[in-house]
DNA sequence: AGTTCCGCTAACGTAAACGTCAACGAACGT
DNA sequence: ACGTTCGTTGACGTTTACGTTAGCGGAACT
């Protein structure tokens, strides 16, 4: 996973040295199937150039990609982060779009955080069942009241 | 959102005072449409009593919907939350469930905390683009490089 | 009695995000 | 020269979690 190495494909092409990547180069490094950066780029969120038909990565395509994975593991889909990704070209820096873009991800915190107490809660539920375990073991009764089922 | 109160629908029906709720009812607390609450049911996670063809849900399985809905918050599939419950139903408290179950909340705990470190990353970029920016403007400079992209 | 809800089943539709062929061309190693 | 590998464009399939009618039967209010 060093892309410095690499084997011997696409690294310092034509002219200066300008680093390409090749479709499996980005989806071995992100460990992602090359259907799904096609996909990416079918949605709009890519655009690599290409040599012939095929398609050539840049540094920035690279960056796009990483962007898109983190979208992903923080829940926005595809086209939410699609629409980010044009707000920006578009006019970067600019405050109405900081101000949406903030919407988004406090919506998304806002989400991190029930999650966090979800899991505080199940956490509390399962010291409580211990306890009581412990508790009927200790005085070798047999089953305790059997609740509802706690899980999940 | 009150269940003690509600207006004269399923309260204390039959013998002694059996809570019972109806589709609507949970559906109304819980916020979800009642084909959603079928739908747990097709996939076996509620069995509710019929009283001819209605449904009528007791205590029991109105704790068991807050616990799908609890899983689904957490990601779990409904699968897996069924799964969950029938590992319980069949066995309550054993060890080898408990450690399957383990392993779920702590996967689901790892990607939390993937995800807060994602978040993490996200402000320092913005504080940093921010930090660029005032500096840019202190400089009367019309635009920094402009990097790749920042959002998502 | 009539009408309006509520609920039920059955079945088809949907959206997101790819997976999975198929059929083909170009490039690479031997 | 040739077989293998890599890549490309369709295009159809898949899964999850419901949404959306459609058509019908009781139940409840007036």
């Amino acid at each position: 996973m060093n892309q410095e190495i690499a084997g011997r494909a696409g690294r310092v092409r034509e002219s200066a040295n300008a680093t390409t990547y090749t479709i499996s180069d980005l989806a071995k490094e992100f460990d992602i199937t090359t259907r799904a950066i096609r996909y990416y780029e079918d949605q709009g969120l890519i655009s690599p150039a290409r040599r012939g038909s095929r398609r050539i990565y840049s540094r920035r395509d690279r960056v796009r990609l990483s962007l898109i994975l983190r979208g992903k593991r923080l829940g926005f889909s595809l086209q939410e982060t699609r629409e980010l990704f044009d707000l920006y070209d578009n006019a970067p820096g600019e405050q109405a779009q900081m101000s949406h873009f903030m919407e988004l991800l406090g919506a998304r915190r806002a989400m991190l955080e029930r999650q966090m107490e979800d899991i505080r809660a199940i956490l509390d539920e399962i010291g409580a069942a211990e306890k009581e375990a412990l508790r009927s073991i200790a005085a070798r009764a047999p089953h305790p009241k059997a609740a509802t089922s706690p899980s999940a």
